[in-house]
DNA sequence: AGAGTCAAGCTGACCA
DNA sequence: TGGTCAGCTTGACTCT
């Protein structure tokens, strides 16, 4: 796409060398399309012909200056543009305000922190990629972590399956619930669909010490899932 | 040396 | 149709 150009803006403050004939993002010198131009010419070179450099920020001198002095590399010139502290803090500031920009909103900022407007822009789509980014690591962790839970909370319950048909194989014991006396087996009917046994009469068995409050005897109120 | 970070380029989708 | 966005990628630079 190439947002860049006719804003006009971007001639007024742009670098002498770059005004931009093509409308394309690159400034200039994108080789063909294939996306491999040997980009920039870019915002950071010192003005060519040693002109006064329009974005002092971006400026390698200053950027050297603010890490104390060439940092570790020595005296090698940096092509990248490095935000300084206050840029950055800045652009932090607007961007826990808001996430998006309107268009004044982009030429404030990028008048108030000597940048280009495109700067400003690029900087933003980048945060919100970050921030995207470490929003979805952290849904992923949650996420295993319920997954572990959860497998822990289905063994469990496979084995009470196992328990419980374990107990199925022999005749069951249930009892009475009027004369606490165990039933006999025609006197039992189960459930079709949990497989639970209960007395035929509907009337709540007492096989096992299992408080049986229910209106249905098959299927207890249980309480609501809380998540 | 290789991994990580980050500004910036490219592309396609979307919308007014 | 132009502006903006998300997603992906590149390349310079830093860190370990």
């Amino acid at each position: 796409m190439g947002s860049t150009s006719p804003s006009g803006l971007e001639l007024t403050m742009a670098v002498p060398g770059l005004s931009s004939s093509s409308g394309s993002e690159g400034f200039g010198c994108t080789n063909n399309g294939n996306g491999n131009n040997m980009r920039d010419l870019d915002m950071n070179q010192p003005a060519s012909g040693g002109e006064e450099e329009e974005f002092p920020m971006g400026s390698v001198e200053e950027v050297e200056d603010e890490r104390g002095g060439a940092g570790a590399g020595g005296p090698h010139r940096s092509k990248k543009l490095r935000l300084s502290k206050e840029q950055s803090r800045l652009l932090e500031e607007s961007f826990r305000l808001n996430h998006t920009l309107t268009p004044k909103q982009k030429e404030a900022l990028a008048g108030k922190l000597q940048l280009r407007p495109r700067q400003v822009e690029v900087w933003f789509q980048n945060r919100r990629a970050r921030t995207k980014l470490k929003q979805t690591e952290l849904e992923c962790e949650y996420l295993k972590r319920c997954f572990g839970s959860l497998t822990e909370e289905n063994r469990r319950l496979q084995r009470e399956v196992e328990e419980l048909r374990a107990m199925r194989v022999a005749p069951p014991t249930v009892l009475s619930p009027h004369t606490r006396q165990p039933l006999p087996a025609s006197a039992l009917t189960m459930c079709p669909r949990c497989e639970r046994i209960t007395a035929a009469t509907g009337a709540p068995a007492a096989r096992t010490p299992r408080p049986a409050a229910a209106a249905n005897p098959f299927h207890p109120r249980r309480p609501s899932a809380a998540f």
